[in-house]
This record gives structure tokens, C-alpha cells and sequence, in this order.
DNA sequence: CCACTATATAACAATATGGTTATGAATAAG
DNA sequence: CTTATTCATAACCATATTGTTATATAGTGG
């Protein structure tokens, strides 16, 4: 059985997108409402195209969505896809704990009396 | 106020780490339980040293441990990492539904007569 | 039309990432 | 000691990421 590597493109780009503290709290500051690009920069030290792509980043993995408001392209949080990164490590901490609860009752199904690996 | 770029390492590095589908599938390999490198490098079309790469990425991440045993490196889920993102992302969560909470109550507060913005 | 503001894009450089092959080191076993 | 197995590391290459500066584009207002 090989796996293939394209599995699951939108959780890659979350993920990544979410992997970088700057994208992080452009995130948080979406929190407190929209705002444009320059809003959005002023905090970091860094350049205003250096934001916008960070923005674009954010874009494409579908964490922020974007509308004209005059000259403001206003900047707003799409929680929905934070919503689909949730099932994902769901699915990890169920199998997780289904596989102790097995080994547990294998375990309690073992009588003391003999002991086996794992 | 200028946000520092390193706020988070551990964030950082944990997203990262999440942020490719051969490590994603790794990680739920190893739901099943422990394994060697060669076990878990078995289903992917890549070499070895590639999946000795990885699992460093996940154990850098804290999303791995491993321990002798005989002439195997096992890898163990070391869960706890993974509980490291649920923090954020339930704050990222608290802070805009209460934005959006006090928005609400702004615009319940408003009598039709008058408009304010935000 | 002109000028101003907000934002995007292009071109570039530095560094990071992810893969490969070749090889080294540790343990087990004969 | 020798050999086989498991795994890590080194050297290398291609591509991606992230920042910079310079410039283009799009609305807004006079």
C-alpha cells in the first residue's frame, strides 16, 4: 500500500498557513473585527508587501476572506476552515485513545499470572 | 507596538510539523502504536533517510518520542504536542464569537434612530 | 485629468524544505 | 570477528518560502 502524497492539500495549507507567528496574530487581530491591509500591518515590523502576501497565504488556505470597502480591501476571518482542522485531530486523539482502551482491555483480559510485551 | 517575530516557537514548529501529509500520516500510523522507522517507512514511496527526516520533524515538534529497543528506534505518539494547539485555536474561537457577542449586543443596544459603525 | 491612498505585483536574494544517493554507526547473531 | 539489519548523517540538488525595494494598479476626491 503506498500513500500518496496529495492527500489532503486544503490541511497542508492550513496547517502551513498557520505555521508562522505573523499569520497567527493577523489571525488574532481578525478576531476584533475586519480591517485593511495597512491596519493590519501597522503592528509588525515589516514591510506592507511582506503582510500582503502573508494575507495571501491566509487566503488561500481559506482562514480569511476578502471584500473592496472603497480604496480598503478589508480583511475577514473565515473560521470555517479552522473548523475543518478540528476533525483531523479528533480522528488522531480517538484512534489514540481506541487503541489504549484496546490495549487496556487486553490487558485487564490478561490474568497476572502472564505478562506480555507492549 | 511591534510584535516580536518569535513569539511562538512551539507553535511554530508544531503546525509546521503538521503542515505535510506524510508526517500527518505517520502520526496516525502510529495511533495504532509503536513502530520502528522501517515499519512506518514501509507504505510511503520514499526512501529511508526521507522518513528519518520526518519523524526528526516530529520529534523536534514534541509530537514524537523514541526509545531503543534492540537494534529498533521505536516511535511513540506523544499526544501532548497536539494538545499544545487546541489552547490557540480555542481562543482564536472564544475571541470572535465574543466579538461577535458584543457586537451583538451593540447593535440590540442600538435604537433604530441611530447609527454607529462597528 | 491629477494626485493621494491603499494595495498588489515583480524582481531579487537569502534561507528553508524535502527529496536523492552514499556512507557511517549501533546492535544482534552466527 | 564478521555479517546483516536498522537507522542516522552527509553531501548535494531543486524548489519553496520569506523578506526586501521598486513599481504598477485601483479607487476617491479635487
Amino acid at each position: 500500500m503506498v500513500m500518496n502524497k496529495s492527500s489532503d492539500l486544503s490541511l497542508d495549507r492550513i496547517f502551513s498557513a498557520l505555521a508562522d507567528s505573523t499569520r497567527r496574530a493577523i489571525l488574532m487581530k481578525l478576531t476584533n473585527g475586519d480591517e485593511g491591509v495597512m491596519d493590519l500591518a501597522a503592528p509588525f515590523d515589516m514591510s506592507q508587501p511582506a503582510i500582503s502576501r502573508h494575507i495571501k497565504v491566509l487566503e488561500n488556505a481559506g482562514l480569511v476572506t476578502r471584500h473592496r470597502q472603497g480604496t480598503h480591501r478589508m480583511c475577514r476571518l473565515a473560521p470555517d476552515a479552522l473548523d475543518e482542522i478540528e476533525p483531523w485531530l479528533n480522528m488522531i486523539a480517538d484512534r489514540y485513545r481506541n487503541k489504549y482502551d484496546r490495549l487496556d482491555t487486553v490487558l485487564a483480559a490478561m490474568t497476572p499470572t502472564k505478562q506480555g510485551d507492549e
